[in-house]
DNA sequence: CGCAGATGTTAGTCATTATTAACGTTACCG
DNA sequence: CGGTAACGTTAATAATGACTAACATCTGCG
């Protein structure tokens, strides 16, 4: 009866759509409160079809996050090569953030919930490029606030990365541009304090 | 052979146990990614008897939740009416969820991931709690801040939780006493630049 | 002593769930 | 046309896991 053209179909948007699909329910119940049958049902087709796209649910819950630490990582780092001087880079570092959390809550939330489920070997390359982005920040700072100890810095920038991040947790109380404003400035202004 | 005194031990204490235990676990892995074969395994013994403390393993999890609530929004509330002016109980309120944080980051972690798995009796009942705490913060901070909309103070809430609760992934980057340092400047710079 | 209560244990039970198997269908390509 | 690749479908299968039942044990108290 409802015959959707099959082949004419974008090459890989199914593998879009299943991974954005996936990436609500993990970020709502938990990589393991979600099921096979609720991914397969969210984007129309019933459970074992995601093997057609998948090896199995490790492998997208792997593909997803390693997806999101190399957007994270590889645009924040063409950004910051482009800045004339350490203050823009850590504005382009900032935008950056911003947008991604704010324009995709559901991965940011799976991001740094569920890396414990993904098996070994991607885990190890999530870490790496996980590390590689918070250097970035690391680097951008010192130079910024010379003299600070790098180890307080580190953790000034998770703490800013729990600060931008909390954006799913505040759903709507501010229109985006709002938000995007505010937690920019909250951000600057924590950062610069880093320093008692 | 391995006889443990039973009955000579602290009332409760069992309770307490397997509670922090199932803190930790479910921190690590995820409501759903911990059996109650775990959590038996993690205080010594093997699955059901955790029935013979909690009447379920949701129980268990709504108890932990509301129990963290309860202390953060009782505290908070206690020290608030202790204080002297806004400055003070914003200080007030800072140092007990910086304290929380870095004394219990299991609690922490699951008190703002797995609401969702807590069944509706008590799910409405820790929401409450929450909404009271969050509105504490704003109350203090409408004072301290006049004239900002309570939406905006709201946000900056959140995002100061999301800040402060980030104690979890910097796991040892600094000593505590530093950490607590930290974290208490960069809440108060942030909050102190929610006005463009 | 002998019972009560608190706390465990092991062996079911029953549902859920990841994954595989076996089997269409449809569209394009020679 | 005929075949093949892409994509789905509905049954197994096999494991896991929450919860219950039936059965100890041990302490303290009458």
């Amino acid at each position: 009866m409802t015959t959707v053209q099959p082949s004419t179909r974008n090459r890989g948007s199914r593998r879009a759509e299943i991974l954005d699909a996936a990436a609500e329910l993990f970020a709502a119940r938990g990589f393991h409160g979600v099921s096979i049958e609720d991914i397969g049902g969210a984007v129309g087709t019933s459970g074992p079809a995601l093997y057609r796209h998948f090896s199995g649910k490790e492998a997208l819950l792997s593909e997803m996050l390693l997806d999101v630490s190399e957007r994270l990582h590889t645009s924040g780092a063409r950004r910051v090569t482009e800045a004339a001087d350490a203050e823009q880079a850590l504005d382009a570092l900032l935008s950056c953030q911003i947008e991604f959390a704010l324009s995709h809550p559901a991965l940011i939330t799976v991001h740094d919930r569920e890396l414990g489920n993904v098996p070994e070997p991607a885990r190890r390359r999530i870490r790496r490029l996980q590390r590689l982005y918070v250097e970035e920040w690391v680097t951008v700072l010192s130079e910024l606030y010379p003299g600070r100890p790098q180890a307080g810095l580190r953790a000034a920038t998770h703490a800013v990365f729990g600060l931008l991040n909390s954006t799913p947790h505040s759903a709507g109380e501010l229109p985006p541009a709002a938000m995007a404003e505010l937690l920019r400035g909250m951000a600057r202004a924590a950062l610069a304090a880093t320093q008692g």
